[in-house]
DNA sequence: TAAAAATATTGACTTTCATGAACTATCCTT
DNA sequence: AAGGATAGTTCATGAAAGTCAATATTTTTA
């Protein structure tokens, strides 16, 4: 486990306008030629198997990653070694939007199972956004919108419980799974225990615990990695309400 | 307290070129061509006075606004009418990045002192950066640090005891102010105890407890709001080292 | 400048969740 | 299919930080 090179693109569908995706990570409205020119960019498709990184921390920073299957955990290592989860992406998502003022990646990527992923490399999208406004206005709103998800993890992760947090974390992943026209009620886990844990700021006991107790409760199950939500809204409630039972 | 309409600028300088920041918020390179657009497009310096509110969460979002002097917090209001502050901004950062891709504020600006404040319309700062490349490469500079930041605070209020937070605080005001080529030592808390607090996830009496430890330790001192760093290498050591001691 | 209001500090008590240890289940490998 | 390794669960305990309550200080207003 652990190659940085994958085997090359098996994609059924080599460019953007025949994505299975639908214009998920790139929903522009551009004209052919100017389809082209991004599919020109854009390297369709390298495969991951589980355990192989996309990039490492500190590597040089060229491109950022949109996720075509499978998922990735980003991660950085402190200089203790110890291992901190920044993030997890599912088909549709863009990796290393962080990175792209810096000239080296500030985490690592590594595939949580066999992914396909697409490579952007920034210089040449930064050239053609000048040419295709409808480009840079896109790209602006998908950071724009990577600032504002982090924002609320920051907030989520400062004032909420561990019951909340993680019934939080279950809500994102439905609301995510059904984005991409998938269930929302049923899904396989990408990560393991520790991994939420580590994202979450949890131990993996308490994860444990509260899966548990979730289940007593009637609000979900995970049976290994397979997740059934039995109650969406009673989870969502779980998400706010405890704050306002502090003040009733 | 609480006009959303501000006096018309009093600005000594009233371009970005002789802007008293020196290009901490816009740091291009641009022809004086183009830093004439630029011009045309930034409104120079309206001012707002303590608890003047730039714009209210869930106003038509049409502008970020880069502060020029002053201090401005952000925060959102829950259903239930709880504050969370979101943010603090001082001299050359950049408000509102986050709603860029919304058509609404997310969150409340109010300025925390007498404070002067740029508005750049989103929409003609677009179609500038789309013509003068710089700006554009520029832009996505910015809100990749913002995503950064974010990120980085997630982590850190996920991860650290309350100590380390506050600490993590004071050494990051440190910086910003030696940014602006001020004293990183010596400075005025723009915010109020319960805004640190509610900011970082902790009670207002544990940022006083802590405040009063840091003091009896010679780290630091705040009577007021009046800011003495002693010994920042100390502070630094503070938000990184209980991490090793965990595993001493 | 004094009174009132808002902020900040300190202390006693309680809750939450991390820690460490022990145990169980599941997944791979051969 | 057996065995080891990895992953997940359960329990007892203690430290960290929240809450409530009282007091002190600073700031604002009249």
């Amino acid at each position: 486990m652990g190659q940085r090179i994958a085997s090359t693109a098996t994609a059924l569908s080599n460019d953007c306008a025949h994505c299975n995706l639908g214009k998920l990570c790139m929903p522009i409205a551009v004209s052919s030629e100017e389809l082209e020119q991004l599919n020109d960019v854009i390297q369709q498709g390298r495969v991951f198997d589980r355990g192989d990184h996309i990039f490492y921390q500190d590597d040089a920073f060229t491109s950022c990653f949109a996720v075509k299957s499978g998922s990735i955990k980003t991660y950085t290592v402190s200089e203790d070694g110890e291992e901190q989860v920044t993030g997890f992406y599912l088909p549709g998502e863009i990796l290393a939007l962080d990175s792209v003022s810096m000239d080296r990646y500030t985490s690592c990527a590594v595939a949580l199972e066999r992914s396909s992923v697409c490579e952007i490399p920034l210089e040449k999208l930064e050239q053609l956004a000048s040419v295709i406004p409808s480009l840079q206005h896109h790209f602006f709103q998908l950071m724009s919108q990577e600032i504002r998800g982090s924002r609320e993890l920051a907030v989520m992760l400062s004032r909420n419980s561990a019951e909340e947090r993680l019934a939080s974390m279950f809500v994102a992943l439905s609301k995510r799974n059904e984005r991409r026209h998938l269930s929302p009620y049923q899904f396989r886990l990408p990560m393991a225990r520790a991994d939420l844990g580590n994202y979450l700021g949890l131990a993996v006991e308490t994860v444990s615990r509260l899966l548990t107790r979730f289940a007593k409760q009637g609000l979900m199950d995970v049976r290994g990695r397979e997740v059934t939500i039995h109650d969406l809204e009673g989870l969502k409630a779980v998400v706010t309400h405890q704050t306002e039972c502090r003040h009733a």
